[in-house]
DNA sequence: GGCATATAGTTGACAAAAGCAACTAAATTG
DNA sequence: CAATTTAGTTGCTTTTGTCAACTATATGCC
């Protein structure tokens, strides 16, 4: 386990050095049409954070672009940025006034006239960028942009980590049902072989789940993190006093945060309020993941048949667990820990 | 239209500088930790690709490393080059030996020596690489992983342009009925509005497709065009004479490219081939794009009906083309000269 | 075969880019 | 207010990269 964990981010890694490999060239040749320019690329570098200093989305505060701050953005040597700079001011390109709050730091801008001689500069970048796109079909075009925006958000939000683990929970929205339907055919299919009769299935209950739907004593919940759907659980009525789980599931990725411990105690509460006696789960016995969580939340296992399904054989298991008003009590302070 | 269009390249284009931006700085900071070596920037660059030189997926004849094609690779001047490979050959990291094909070109390669000289880098750089991934979660890894592994796909297979906008059809694969699902979903909601109940009414159609399968008279389609799936479309039994099309889709990425026609065109050849006398579809009257191909098609609009559904006031739409013999002959041809 | 032209690689001279260290001046710390 | 830190500058040095001229082999064409 351990062993395979390893050589698994041990891939991780060469996939991401060979990435950097073929970027940094890809970024080579689309700087190499920067040259021919009266700019070197380091002096084209600064002039572009100059003139795109306040796009970037994560800026909180917004630093006044001063020497230093540049250098450190750019990682250039600060004594060779202050000559570049003069150079710069010598061609009246930018103006540096002292800063108000500190007499030490200068606030650089651009001048008119260097925005007008940065212009023909942007103006080749952007046609350089659109020629690497021309090729590329309306899809791929897309395909790229999205894959670009999530490497950017994945490695800037690094301060913020603690929220890499912080799930959240919600009900149901459009695409949904589809997502869990999809999530479904292809997780089982890939772990336990299942055909698409399972994922039929699934659907059939994740629509009948919208279609009866009981406001009052019914309920699902999807878990998102980092804005991706991670997990799913469905609660419903099969009587008025029974209720049914059903959908539990949670990616592969998303595995070990607890989240399917706090699906299935989300549903108890729920049905404890909703005044259900009982829930009541079909399961299979390879399924030992979430068999762990039924088991730890006293669900007890009441029947089990073998049975030829979505293309196996399997172990049929009936789980349930009894609300009485003791229990209640106990289960509301366990509940609450978990949180 | 063409002005949107505009203005969107326009972002797009914005948006890949911005990260091209953002990600030569994370190589920047990447390589910063092998400065303090022996070598320099270049030189490291130049043994790693000797150590790797064979490790690219789409190299396809593989040619041995040569002085030249290295200076191609990298962009580096042949003449700096050669001396940087002199440097190596004093130093016996690599050996030349001249190339049987071609007298003038020189075959690099590296002596364990160089190899063992190379080997504290890599681990730095897979170091370095590793603690840029250590903040981040399971999730985002992979995230990012499979973003990379996106980023590279589109934007190497260059001399294969044309497959750009040749899909593929294919049947029923675990994973599919969910896609069907909530994409419906997801674009019936963002384009006109529909709630969930219009997923659900999805999903229960295509679960009853899968658990009521009639191999010789049903059949879906669904499409592929570049690894992803962008559209399907359904032909199931209502009687012994009637076929009905359901659940037609394209993703917006791939219209304008005849798929939906295609789909259309496929139900139709295979429901005569089939044996079926008509086909039945329903449709709401705003589908516009849809109409379009089914009047081609010859299907003719036999009733309509207003009714509320998902959320929505909607005209309700019934379409049927008869497949008279006649008419089938005719049609063959019509279909031949679309794809 | 033989001439013109292209390609692989080398070399020397030179220029540009980058790094380092010592320095000034303002700010911060205690 | 002395000690330390930070922003920025400057002189000096090394490194890095460019250019053009050159050799040797290969290729195309008559």
């Amino acid at each position: 386990m351990t062993r395979a964990q390893t050589s698994d981010a041990e891939r991780r890694i060469s996939d991401i050095r060979r990435f950097n490999r073929f970027y940094t060239q890809k970024i080579g040749v689309l700087q190499e049409g920067l040259l021919d320019s009266a700019y070197s690329l380091a002096e084209v570098r600064v002039l572009y954070e100059l003139v795109h200093w306040r796009d970037e989305a994560d800026r909180k505060a917004t630093p006044s672009p001063s020497a230093s701050r540049l250098a450190a953005r750019l990682g250039l040597d600060e004594g060779y940025l202050s000559r570049l700079l003069r150079g710069f001011e010598k061609q009246q390109l930018i103006v540096r006034k002292p800063s108000p709050d500190d007499g030490r730091e200068h606030i650089l801008s651009l001048t008119p006239r260097g925005r007008k001689a940065f212009a023909p500069l942007e103006l080749r970048s952007r046609r350089q960028v659109a020629a690497m796109l021309s090729p590329l079909s309306g899809l791929e075009r897309s395909r790229l942009a999205c894959a670009m925006t999530t490497i950017e958000q994945v490695l800037r939000s690094r301060p913020a980590t603690p929220e890499a683990t912080a799930y959240t929970l919600r009900s149901l929205r459009p695409g949904d049902i589809g997502w869990v339907t999809h999530r479904h055919g292809v997780l089982y299919a890939e772990e336990y072989g299942y055909d698409e009769r399972f994922e039929a299935l699934v659907a059939a209950i994740a629509a009948h789940f919208v279609q009866a739907f009981d406001v009052e004593r019914e309920r699902c919940w999807i878990a998102e993190l980092g804005g991706e759907i991670v997990g799913c659980v469905f609660l419903v009525s099969k009587s008025a006093t029974v209720a049914k789980l059903r959908l539990l599931l949670v990616e592969p990725d998303a595995r070990g945060l607890g989240l399917g411990a706090r699906l299935v105690d989300e549903c108890i509460a729920f049905a404890r309020q909703a005044g259900y006696r009982k829930i009541v789960l079909w399961t299979q016995s390879e399924l030992l993941a979430a068999r762990r969580i039924y088991e730890q939340r006293g669900f007890r296992r009441v029947a089990e048949e073998p049975h030829r399904s979505f293309g196996r054989d399997l172990v049929a298991e009936t789980w349930e667990l009894k609300l009485s008003r003791k229990a209640a009590r106990e289960d509301r302070v366990q509940t609450r820990a978990c949180k």
